[in-house]
DNA sequence: ATGCTGACGTCGC
DNA sequence: CGCGACGCCAGCA
């Protein structure tokens, strides 16, 4: 187990499929608190500059909502790469979200080759 | 050193 | 069903 929880968030969401999202919440229950949500959010906000790069842009809340685009440098970095990566970004919220969303515990249930 | 704030989510009333 | 409070972690004044 990490003893770093930020450097545990960053491994999951290096993790996430392209073209896939996840949550906040998803991460933090994933890491065993599911109560850290919060601890995750600020993870990312710390993921700027760390190697190998954060995708943190497939981070969103639970709403679908791109609550983090602020901290992209640009309002619509965020929503322009999700778009480039297939998924449908429209007024700051992922539609089809349910259908995007990639649960980090989908890693336990999938056996390694 | 102490307190507040900030990319959230769940539980309680 | 709506609103409030708590939990979590780190950075900064």
């Amino acid at each position: 187990m990490e003893r770093d929880f930020f450097a545990a968030v960053y491994d999951v969401v290096r993790l996430v499929p392209h073209g896939r999202v996840t949550s906040y919440g998803a991460i933090a229950k994933f890491l065993g608190s599911g109560r850290s949500a919060r601890a995750v959010g600020y993870a990312m906000n710390a993921s700027h500059g760390v190697t190998p790069a954060v995708p943190a842009h497939r981070v969103v809340n639970r709403n679908g909502v791109l609550s983090g685009k602020h901290h992209f440098g640009s309002e619509n970095a965020m929503a322009d790469r999700l778009r480039a990566e297939g998924i449908s970004v429209v007024d700051d919220t992922v539609h089809h979200f349910r259908d995007v969303f990639w649960d980090p515990e989908c890693l336990l249930q999938q056996p390694s080759p």
